[in-house]
RNA sequence: UGGGGCGUAGCCAAGCGGUAAGGCAGCGGUUUUUGGUACCGCCAUGCGCAGGUUCGAAUCCUGCCGCCCCAG
């Protein structure tokens, strides 16, 4: 189907992963979640002679995640990482985490929820189950590093190591792990961070890999069907209690089946048709989430234009590196799957930032990522939790 | 129970004798390691109901029903 994605031959690379001594006496741990990716950069790793060390954490139950395809971490891809282990030879553990998972993972997802928030699992997960329970582990097991498959690279700079961009910019990971710490970092390896996915898939092919052809993971790992509310539901009930839907010109619209359903630009499921106004005008203009309000549980909504912000705030700042100066250009990413956008900073203080965007953007979601990349867009400087949005006055 | 107006899909509605626009919502798909956005596709054998006129009616006529406004 994806012609794009066939590549028929392809050379082993020879991956260095710089650590400076025999490869053959270097163990190197890597994190295998059982698709694809992950895989390859085990295999590649144990080809290019290191001492790999395949691990695979079991985050969640297994029985609910078995058979679902493009999922990661229980049942079935468990399965899969081990055979690819035996396949290639190496060690491989499978360590439970599912109480982790749960408590610095998924709750506070259900958390962020109820706050009126639109979380990223994903980079909670980077950041807390993955860079540092699974890296401490790495290091007691005596591994020089942790190798995974994300699509970033990390560079050597002048100050230390440098997050980059992957070189498939289609399959770009960078903002996922913008809560990276330095430390972290350094003892990090992308060694998928230079290649394409067809590349990737060919290289899973040449090892003979069953997992060659495993569809891309998408939506949330933990989430089957791609019912998070049910999740959220689930743990914390009240985030399903109905409430208001207002418009932001004050007119009660109708009624939103719980907070929880919402995210701020958000179209799609708020089931309120066209209108007659009071002053006799119609107004059928798609309506989107403005703004959430769980204290009165209340879904605002607007048209498109309510929704620009040119003003963000950022709390939990982490910076790979210098904090950049102020009034420095930059490019910001505010969501995984949209391009940079130019912006400058603000000011930066401790653990929070503001910045500028050159022109409004629409739908910024306090709980979502603000990433922070060189004005080139390939070097990652750093990156917050979106705490607020606002629209500068015009000038 | 005098006068006037209106009843078209879940909502807002165009159409005013020639064989049901459009928007919103909804559903499906594409894109996507978060949520979302965007884009593409689908969505009224029928126009309150029943008759009538006509080659042909949502469009004209009659009756009934239901809302709304004004006047009692």
């Amino acid at each position: 189907m994806a012609v794009m994605d066939h590549i028929d031959t392809i050379a082993p690379p020879d991956i260095d992963l710089g650590l400076g001594k025999p490869r053959g006496e270097t163990r190197v741990v890597v994190a295998m979640s059982g698709g694809v990716d992950s895989s390859v950069t085990a295999g590649l790793i144990a080809e290019a002679g290191y001492d790999v060390v395949g691990v695979t954490l079991q985050l969640y139950d297994h029985g609910a995640a078995v058979g679902r395809k493009g999922a990661c971490c229980a049942g079935q891809d468990i399965h899969d990482a081990r055979q690819v282990a035996e396949r290639l030879g190496f060690p491989h553990y499978v360590l439970d985490y599912e109480s982790r998972f749960r408590e610095q993972v998924i709750d506070d997802f259900a958390d962020s929820y109820l706050r009126g928030e639109t979380p990223i699992p994903c980079v909670r997960c980077n950041q807390t189950v993955k860079f540092q329970d699974l890296l401490t582990t790495a290091k007691d097991l005596g591994a020089e590093a942790l190798c995974t498959g994300h699509y970033v690279r990390r560079t050597d700079g002048p100050d230390g190591p440098e997050l980059r961009r992957g070189a498939d910019w289609s399959k770009d990971q960078s903002y996922f792990l913008f809560a990276t710490t330095p430390d972290q970092l350094d003892y990090l390896r992308f060694p998928l961070g230079g290649m394409s996915k067809a590349e990737t898939r060919s290289h899973a092919r040449r090892f003979g890999l069953d997992v060659a052809d495993k569809p891309d993971s998408q939506d949330i790992c933990f989430v089957p069907n791609g019912r998070y509310a049910d999740i959220v539901t689930k743990l914390r009930p009240e985030a399903a209690d109905p409430g208001e839907i207002v418009h932001i010109d004050g007119a009660v619209l109708g009624t939103h089946k719980g907070i929880v359903h919402y995210t701020i630009g958000q179209r799609k499921g708020l089931g309120v048709g066209g209108r007659r106004l009071p002053d006799g005008t119609e107004d059928t203009d798609p309506l989107y989430v403005v703004r959430l309000d769980p204290g009165e549980r209340r879904v605002i909504v607007g048209p498109r234009s309510a929704l620009g912000r040119d003003v963000v705030q950022a709390v939990d700042v982490n910076w790979l590196g210098a904090a950049p100066a102020q009034g420095q250009p930059v490019m910001v990413k505010l969501r995984s799957a949209q391009a940079a956008v130019s912006a400058s900073l603000n000011w930066a203080s401790g653990k929070s930032l503001e910045i500028r965007l050159a022109e409004p953007q629409f739908g910024i979601s306090p709980g979502q990522a603000a990433v922070i990349y060189a004005e080139d867009e390939d070097r990652v400087l750093g990156g917050g939790w979106i705490s607020g949005a606002s629209i500068s006055k015009d000038t």
